[in-house]
DNA sequence: TGTATTAATGGAACGGGTTCCAAACTAGAC
DNA sequence: GTCTAGTTTGGAACCCGTTCCATTAATACA
């Protein structure tokens, strides 16, 4: 049906060999024979096939994508970057959603076992030891995207520097008193340790203009709007209540307003509340937070991978990306700075 | 490296055509010497290499997915539905997509010429008459999911009976005057005709009991919520505005909600919204809205993808798959019934 | 016991590329 | 004109499965 390397080499009058090397940009043809094969190329419409090719390269020219959350906008936001970019290569794409914790053991082991890729891209989780030494001695390529770890090159959020942002953001309001409420550090089954970053950049913000770091203001609860909501509970109830609350994600930062609003405060004037991640209804819900650019570590976390594959480096390399504030209606001065005014 | 279809042979001491009788299931082999490959290939740990059965076979063994808006929550649900349906199969799964009109001809055009896929899912766009020739010349078998049309088999949902639910919900309520806003019609550049069915549901409710089609009650505008918004104050400057709103999309009707914010609306007593799509942040924002089953549209399409791929049947099958109406907070009796109550 | 059938098996040919090796050809040096 | 080195080129061997064909073994039947 299609035309195969045999016909393009019959009709140019060439050998196999000469169409593949003038196919693979070999500079052993002359000039003259590589115009021959381009025309008969053009003439009979022919597209090598990819599965002959990857067979006898002994390569898969695929790369691998493992995530979880697969539904959520940030992790779409991030595919599409990877997609975007392997779209104007030879590599397919291979998605793998995780969506429980079995899943994730299937996958990984089934990329190690069928060697179906050669590189593989990890996105949000970081793959243990074991995994890790797996995919090693399977040879595949590894880069990590929004997750640190030691074991691969990788593209990340700079969240230490997003939660100084976030933090700097609410003292240049005039706060003192600001709260921190995170989902659990690190040791959580997946292996990200964004919310222990979060809270470092915090730390580090207030004791750069001599703040108190106050253990009654810092508070860790499952990643929910409910217990978020209960904790900002907490903080309303303490005799020297904070006038401002970072919740090191958008979702917590939604169950600190619920709370605001049961307790009678206002926002921003009783209470200022910054988020983190600035997901898709942060905007209708006017909530400051802070942007981390999504589609941007799709696009470098694979281009990082090409390099990576093109070179053979073994070098692990981090890319480590900034994050913004985006300022919109639940943050301003404390209420004593207002009266002031 | 990795053992091959030889080693196994070898080490069974049976000849190659034997074990790819076994690894294929044929009963051409006797249950002893079935028993000995069997062990053969456990110990050695063999795992066959997928290019080598795919140019064999002549078969790409994948399934390709043209999406546009691959962000949309809507899309991306689909797309769930099907990657958990490959997910088991020995089919790959290779994601298309598109973001502009030139993307999408490069898309149906690579397609076709590269031969990379055995069959090809459609989401939410019609091809054209010049496209589903190719594919059919190609002989690529192709399901659309969520898009009517005339060439290929087809899961979708029942819009038009969806639009009728949504405004059969308000004109229950006791709504006279309701409000249309949707997406541009069909002739959008991708061919997807869901938002003209939701407006003809909605004529047709309201033609079931009479009630006039009023043209200054039916906006169009492009997929978001701010140009929602704005035509939603359009809609509250009218002289007799409309007690209701079904907007075909449940973006667009944050952005009614938002709208009816600024103007001081509540909702539902001075305006009710309903929305269409039931996507996630719908069940958090309260708005009652139009459930169609994403994930099932994608799960029912690959099905129907893989059953005629093994049957090689070119009846086109059309599944219709309904829809439900979500009822939460932001419907209810217009204001003057609530007075009269 | 001999013959016809059927079941089971080995292995060559094939799918369509890439690459290595040997051969043919060219040009420059002497 | 001969020799050497370098440039081009053709094509066999290989990548690793599937499948068809020929062969052998086993069973059935007369």
């Amino acid at each position: 049906m299609a035309s195969t390397i045999k016909d393009v080499a019959k009709y140019a009058g060439v050998g196999v060999g000469t169409v593949s090397r003038v196919l693979n940009g070999s500079s052993l043809v002359s000039n003259e024979t590589r115009e021959k094969v381009r025309t008969a190329i053009r003439d009979l419409d022919y597209v090598p096939n990819t599965f002959a090719r990857r067979l006898s390269l002994g390569k898969t020219l695929t790369i691998g994508v493992i995530a979880p959350w697969f539904t959520r906008p940030s992790v779409v936001e991030r595919l599409r970057g990877i997609e975007q970019v392997l779209a104007d290569t030879q590599y397919d794409l291979n998605i793998f959603n995780i969506e429980t914790i079995e899943r994730r053991k299937r996958c990984f082991a089934d990329i190690v076992r069928y060697g179906k890729v050669d590189g593989l891209l990890v996105v949000s989780i970081i793959p243990n030891e074991e995994e890790a030494k797996k995919l090693k001695e399977a040879n595949i390529t590894t880069v990590q995207i929004d997750a640190r770890g030691y074991f691969f090159s990788q593209v990340a959020i700079d969240d230490i520097n997003g939660g100084m942002d976030a933090t700097n953001h609410l003292i240049a309001k005039g706060h003192k008193n600001i709260g921190f409420i995170s989902d659990y550090f690190s040791s959580n089954s997946l292996g990200n340790n964004s919310q222990e970053h979060r809270f470092i950049g915090y730390k580090q913000a207030l004791e750069a203009i001599g703040l108190p770091i106050r253990s009654e203001y810092i508070r860790q609860c499952p990643h929910s709007r409910e217990m978020a909501r209960q904790n900002a509970h907490e903080f309303f109830a303490l005799p020297d209540p904070p006038t401002a609350v970072f919740a090191a994600s958008d979702t917590q930062a939604f169950g600190v307003m619920e709370a605001a609003q049961e307790r009678g405060l206002q926002i921003p004037k009783d209470l200022s509340v910054i988020g983190y991640d600035d997901i898709e209804i942060s905007a209708y819900l006017n909530l400051t937070t802070i942007r981390q650019p999504l589609l941007e570590t799709g696009i470098q976390g694979t281009e990082l991978l090409l390099r990576i594959l093109a070179s053979g480096s073994d070098v692990i390399e981090k890319i480590i990306l900034p994050t913004d504030v985006i300022e919109r209606g639940t943050t301003g001065p404390p209420r004593n700075l207002n009266i002031e005014n």
